[in-house]
DNA sequence: ACAAAAGTGTTATTCCTACACCCATGC
DNA sequence: GCATGGGTGTAGGAATAACACTTTTGT
């Protein structure tokens, strides 16, 4: 750390958090942003976040400066996901961002600021800064981790149908996912479990949906070194 | 970005860049480090790296750090890990830092400082700070990447046999790799393609082996979406 | 009885591992 | 010829996608 005691302020460097709060809304993969109301980039919306504070690092922060926007209780996982650091990423004094992955469970409707809301991440409204930037990895992040850990914990109910997962899936990810297959990978795989109760039909009828819920409800790798595994392990369920 | 105007010299909050550079030499995965003179921490082992400027972003700040230890020309691969940010991390001022993984091919023996050395992964000497931990993070993104992408390109020569690259892969994961299934994976995935060449036995004699490079030079995820992939889709090339 | 929705059975395919066997060279 | 290391053939098993079929409900 050579250098380190000739910090001057003549060019003030910050330190901001953002995240990218995602949950999965009327079907569609949905982000929480606010819409500005003062320069610079007004009416745009942003990303929740705000300024590092000195006595916190930045999961401390991130957390915190969600709280001013939802319930923090609802928030199911959050996750780093890269720092955006280009000197005139915003206007003014440079900001460096560390950006998050927040994920809100579908049955979740937290209460929000009367200027906050959900947008869809296919058809976002114009952005402040890089924002549309950040939910674009956010939204990638999602979806590769969707594949190979059991993040869909994040997303589902505490207890849910096949196809309400399905749902949950397929608007995750953007392409359609078969309930039949998803069903038996994910309990191959011990992500799920039947609670053993049932879900009413719908007034159509049909047969009543048994209900599931996923086993760990923390992160956990399913399917971590897909090939390259160390020889004489157990197929791809591999518990890390 | 509410309050960016009252920020204040305090308590001065720096930004850092620090890279674990890896590289397999003599069979084992090793990290670039140099050996701290002066306090704090003097005489532990840090990774190279240093305060972020106000006209670059973090990436470029990471290649002009590691010129100074290494020809950068011989880092083949660079990518951001993730923030370390506890405000005691280090002594004195607070320092956020950007940590990065490099690679180096092996066969590659960059100059480097006297203060600067390669010490193995698997028992690293007394480290600064929080680098320790940086490493861990940083071997663990090599292993999980290398079954999913072709990564392997940045730790491998431009020609190699198979035998050479089963060692780069068994040292870099820890555990031994067959090398009929390395090429038959590797193969498959296009991820590999034959030189022509054929590289000379050694002194006990031995079938000459055949030389292969890799198709790509740049990063690509050759395994995407492991099994939640879209229909229809040819098996698990998905070139992304 | 019929429609609707959920869940299981079944088959074909792809992918992977393990191991046996064949190939090309030095001595 | 024999040892040494490189490469291929092949069989068995596991995981997956696709689709047909059965089950359970409401009307």
């Amino acid at each position: 750390m050579p250098g380190r005691a000739d910090q001057r302020c003549s060019r003030a460097t910050g330190h901001e958090v953002l995240a990218a709060v995602l949950q999965i809304r009327d079907g569609a993969l949905k982000v929480l942003a606010w819409q500005r109301a003062l320069p610079p980039d007004p009416g745009r919306w942003a990303l929740p976040g705000g300024r590092l504070r000195d006595d916190e690092d930045v999961e401390a922060s991130v957390r915190r400066q969600l709280a001013e926007k939802v319930d923090v209780r609802e928030v199911t996982h959050v996750e780093q996901i890269s720092v955006f650091s280009d000197p005139d990423r915003v206007p003014g004094d440079r900001l460096v961002a560390t950006a998050f992955l927040g994920l809100v469970r579908s049955d979740a409707d937290p209460a929000v600021p009367a200027d906050t809301a959900w947008h869809p991440v296919a058809s976002l409204p114009a952005t402040a800064f890089d924002h549309a930037e950040i939910v674009a990895v956010a939204r990638d992040r999602l979806r590769a981790k969707l594949s190979y850990t059991n993040l869909g914990f994040a997303l589902a109910p505490a207890e849910f149908t096949i196809s309400a997962l399905r749902e949950l899936y397929s608007a995750a990810l953007g392409h359609p996912v078969s309930a039949t297959n998803l069903q038996r990978v994910l309990t191959r795989r011990r992500l799920l479990e039947p609670t053993g109760e049932v879900a009413p039909p719908g007034p159509a009828g049909g047969r009543p949906a048994a209900l599931f819920r996923f086993a760990d409800r923390s992160l956990r790798v399913t399917d971590a070194f897909a090939v390259l595994r160390p020889p004489g392990e157990p197929g791809r369920t591999v518990v890390t």
